[in-house]
DNA sequence: TAGCGTTATATTCTAAAGAAAACAACGAAC
DNA sequence: GTTCGTTGTTTTCTTTAGAATATAACGCTA
């Protein structure tokens, strides 16, 4: 049975800002309040998430998370207003595409 | 300035029968009458054209394309009626992915 | 001051995707 | 029956994304 598959992700000049990856990440970040817990709950590198949330930071005009290192616990990571809004309208834009596919999918005929 | 993109495509059990790369692909082919010309035209190996164009023959019910080995011209490959009216119906479904993605472009606000 | 768990960063290793190259088979044309 | 340009197939090489590893800095706690 034939499907409608896609990805849909927000970018700017300098390249992806927001994609389902980059969401889910966030996810875990304001669920653990650590980008290592983070990256260890999805199964990727330490590094590799770092970068993403670098990326997505340093793209957007104001900050998405606030990091600390050392202090209680170790640090930590959690994300500001600006991250819980983002994360927001990514998922609306989202659940628009979710939508799209699965019409497209019902009215598919091969 | 951000911008909405995304990928679209179309599958089954097997794994992917359709998306913008293997749509140009056959529109080359449908093109050049060669599976050769048509990957040389997208800066393509002919062994990753070939086994494209062999995942979505084998995908399909019928036949996409009709290759002849040898022969005049040393042979050939083109599109079969299933062919042309998949790839007909895979452009319907792009450029209504195409429309979604420039309406959600539009009212993004971050 | 030593220990801790985190963030931050550089370096090396691995796996997967695709390119490149090589070669056989095909069949019409000459 | 030789030549030609294609399809079909195998094998090797390259590139790149990400994993893995290592190490420093940080700042609270005890």
């Amino acid at each position: 049975m034939y499907k409608v598959k896609g990805n849909i992700w927000i970018e700017n000049e300098n390249g992806t800002f927001i994609g389902y990856g980059r969401a889910i990440l966030l996810e875990r970040v304001k669920e653990f309040g650590s980008i290592s817990e983070a990256a260890k709950s999805m199964k990727m590198s330490y590094k590799h998430a770092w970068e993403k949330l670098d990326s997505m930071n340093r793209q957007s005009k104001r900050p998405l998370i606030e990091t600390v290192a050392g202090g209680k616990g170790g640090g930590g990571t959690k994300l500001t207003e600006e991250g819980i809004a983002v994360l927001k309208k990514f998922w609306l834009l989202y659940n628009g595409f979710e939508n799209f596919s699965k019409q497209a999918t019902s009215s598919l005929d091969l």
